[in-house]
DNA sequence: CTGTTAGCGCTTTCAG
DNA sequence: CTGAAAGCGCTAACAG
């Protein structure tokens, strides 16, 4: 295997120098660039992992922690996130893997701290007051959540404006002009950031409740007339590319947007753009929140000592209108 | 961060005494050791892995592979393959990760290898002629395939018996005097296997193709009797425990094992024990067979060099009588 | 049984 | 714009 002394023999350099071209960090001459880049190629160097972790201070990888990735099934959504997050952190330089959690105590979280392994940690799918989060915070270890799941302590994190997107959502079907609007959606409660979001608007929500999947979207559909007799327009919490929602509507003689408007918030938008289905929705960027996710992670292992400073970011997504909304049936 | 020289201060010892408490490479006096391991409890020492990678020629890492995890739904055997491995990998000391692969190209993998940070990396969902393991096997990277399928060259595997697993089976139902046995099977073939294993046995095979789900594997159920009307035994090579046959047996009157003896062999033990459905198998031991590739992968890497002699082992499983064979109704 | 020491391959100051 | 050199923290040979 190549080494960095290697390619500045080669290239008749010093190996400071053939770290400089590689990094970029000082300004180079273009000749002793080009042999250094030649040498580098001829040999086919690899930079060695763990020489740059030990000289560089800290270890240039990222670790990703899910819960659960083998027990519930993943969505479209954590491929997104995972990749997002891959890209991210690749473009600032550092790597990325998954650490693989199986048991429910704490040996798993144990073993990447103790192995002094990783730079830095990702948290998915986390649970309120999320034992992995404590376990990183009280040893001083840099982590990040996506989402803001209430972990009992300030923390970094990256997530979606919930009561942006909602005040957006709700607008949109305001100035159509629609007051009775159902909030589709698998909680049995409507959620504290709608409730915000909501306040300002004159309208009367009502909360119609499906499980995430085809049969239950459908049922739900079916039973909409009688059940929600008052509702003109949707704002759907579920993803109605995979709902079945829609497809029912039609089936049984509920046309959108005539009879029913509806606004999805929580697809991807690429779930939006290659649906069959054509519904207008705010657009859940999920690959774009990892990414800056990836790249917030790594500009907290480079700043190096755990900050007080807390980091954040929300994101909301761009309107995407597909003709599923229309004034209320007069 | 405490260091390794800290430690030896505090015990009052050198460095690689401390390192060879440790690594328990060399015989160490009750007395010292004691001191020392108080040392490193006291710091809160953590060995930096980055060093240990550095110092030690490889390093200590395992990298997991597997195509799509969030595309096709993940499964049980998926999770015990990733628990064995990381239990396996950990008790030779070392770690793994899964790297995450998103895109259809090399540039995952190419990261992986270039990166020089894993000291040799496992497959899984392999594909015939896996462009992953050609680009592995080109690079000289240490890799180690879960399952046999023909990826164009010789190479490190752990995988199931199936022939012997298939013989054993087949005897089972023999022994019991069936002589027609229905191969319920996924594929629409009868798999070169099973064509050896059921060579030397006087049976008539007949193949029962069935999705791996519920429904499928009902539908089967209610129309073997007119389909298959000779079959008095089944030999699934899908998993029972979720299959919805044995299930609708029951209520369309084919009673278990008076009117069909059944055995599956792709069900893991712990399926199979709890699953309410009581049907006799060769457990299939996902976990320990991923375990001993984990191991087998340490050993591989610690080896050092490319090796021409290639390892590879076969696991059976034993058999678990579960009351669901008998004779053939008369 | 224990200590000393020479690297592992890279990053980064400090000098030109 | 480039080179020399001092480590990063650990492993493993060598020397008691």
């Amino acid at each position: 295997m190549a080494t960095r002394a290697d390619v500045a023999k080669l290239a008749g350099v010093s190996e400071s120098t053939v770290s400089y071209v590689l990094s970029g960090k000082r300004p180079i001459g273009e000749e002793t660039r080009k042999r250094v880049l030649k040498a580098i190629d001829k040999l086919g160097y690899k930079a060695n992992y763990a020489a740059s972790a030990l000289a560089g201070g800290s270890p240039r990888m990222v670790t990703m922690m899910t819960e659960n990735m083998f027990l519930t099934p993943p969505s479209q959504i954590d491929g997104a996130l995972v990749d997002g997050i891959v890209s991210g952190v690749a473009q600032s330089g550092f790597h990325s893997v998954i650490w693989p959690i199986s048991s429910g105590d704490d040996s798993d979280i144990q073993a990447l701290v103790e192995s002094n392994f990783s730079g830095g940690v990702i948290l998915m799918r986390v649970t309120e007051n999320d034992r992995r989060a404590h376990y990183l915070h009280d040893r001083g270890v840099h982590f990040l959540i996506i989402g803001r799941t209430n972990v009992g302590f300030d923390c970094n994190y990256v997530d979606r404006d919930f009561e942006t997107v909602y005040r957006n959502a709700l607008q949109i079907l305001t100035d159509a002009g629609h007051t009775n609007i159902g909030l589709l959606s698998g909680n049995s409660e409507i959620n504290p950031y709608m409730k915000k979001a909501s306040s300002p608007f004159k309208v009367t929500l009502e909360l119609i409740n499906s499980k995430n999947n085809v049969e239950s979207g459908s049922e739900v559909a079916r039973s909409i007339k009688q059940n929600h007799p008052k509702v003109t327009a949707i704002l759907s919490l579920l993803d109605l590319a995979t709902l079945g929602f829609v497809e029912t509507c039609a089936e049984v003689g509920i046309s959108i947007p005539a009879d029913l408007s509806i606004i999805g918030v929580n697809m991807l938008e690429d779930q939006a753009e290659n649906s069959k289905v054509r519904i207008s929705t705010i657009a859940f960027h999920a690959y774009e929140i990892a990414q800056s996710c990836g790249k917030m992670m790594v500009e907290i292992i480079k700043a190096g000592k755990i900050e007080t400073t807390k980091r954040s970011e929300l994101w909301v997504g761009e309107y995407m209108d597909r003709g599923s909304i229309s004034k209320p049936p007069s």
